[in-house]
DNA sequence: ATCGCTGCAAAAATTTTGCAGGTAA
DNA sequence: TTACCTGCAAAATTTTTGCAGCGAT
């Protein structure tokens, strides 16, 4: 059995309420239905992405990037750019840094999640010859999924 | 004497313009300004950027947004996310498909360029694990500069 | 002389913000 | 109760598009 680093199942809704109230923010309606349909993905999603997936009676728009806001500020979801410069969001486990990679069809848009990586070598490689600190890295792959060859 | 592979260097206007003809496209004012701006920097700007860094008798601010689409599907320039969501360009030298990295700084958002590319061998693996096919990538670092540590 | 290109202006799309009332804790 | 939140609507941005005239080849 595969064990994603980035699983999602960690993440009751009893424990984002306690991640929420830790930053003295709530538990509303509109973020629970929010988190649930992160939850529900295990892929990026975009603010506009989640909006349309909302149950019925679901919130604002306007709602949506206020939370998508406050929740990457929280670290409670990690902001992606999957090339097309539309911001798309993935739910963060507890402490979790959310540090992987993504491998994006550019036909289809089918995402496949990579959970290795091994940059960290040349990270900081470039850190030290460059004299910058706290080097991170963003990284994503593109190309065609078997589907659409 | 350091050489960057993507030395700009070698995009004259007269080759630019032979580029466009090529395409059955002009070389015109507006975009010889543009390609001219972008020659003068050696960091991807924004439309907005290349916009404003426009010489007084500049062009209309929908014309950048039209060539910079055009110079792209070109590929005359590279366009780049730098984690902001903002889409930017760098030229392109002839045959040259301007694969690079950047190294951004976090606060002040000065950017260096990156010459080396180690993920082949990882991209490559990638690909084959999940069938994947013209498989690319995408890879920024982020960091906090010198200036402003 | 063509066909592409541009400015201008309007439209569309995306994201932010003010505010008054509602609600979690 | 008391912050914090939300819907609604308006505003601010960002990007695209229609069109008539201009210009490169």
């Amino acid at each position: 059995m595969k064990s994603h680093s980035h699983s999602h199942a960690r993440s009751g809704s009893a424990q984002l309420k306690e991640r929420l109230r830790r930053g003295a923010r709530k538990m509303t309606a509109p973020r629970r239905a929010i988190l649930e349909i992160l939850r529900q993905h295990s892929h990026p999603l975009s603010s506009k992405e989640i909006f349309v997936a909302l149950p019925s009676a679901g919130c604002d728009l306007a709602t949506v990037y206020r939370s998508m806001h406050l929740l990457e500020g929280m670290k409670m979801v990690k902001r992606f750019d999957l090339g097309d410069g539309v911001a798309r969001y993935e739910l963060l486990g507890e402490g979790d840094d959310g540090h992987h990679h993504h491998l994006v069809c550019t036909r289809c848009g089918a995402v496949v999640e990579i959970d290795e990586c091994f940059i960290s070598e040349l990270e900081e490689k470039v850190a030290a010859r460059n004299g910058f600190k706290a080097v991170s890295h963003q990284l994503e792959f593109f190309g065609i999924c078997p589907r659409c060859q």
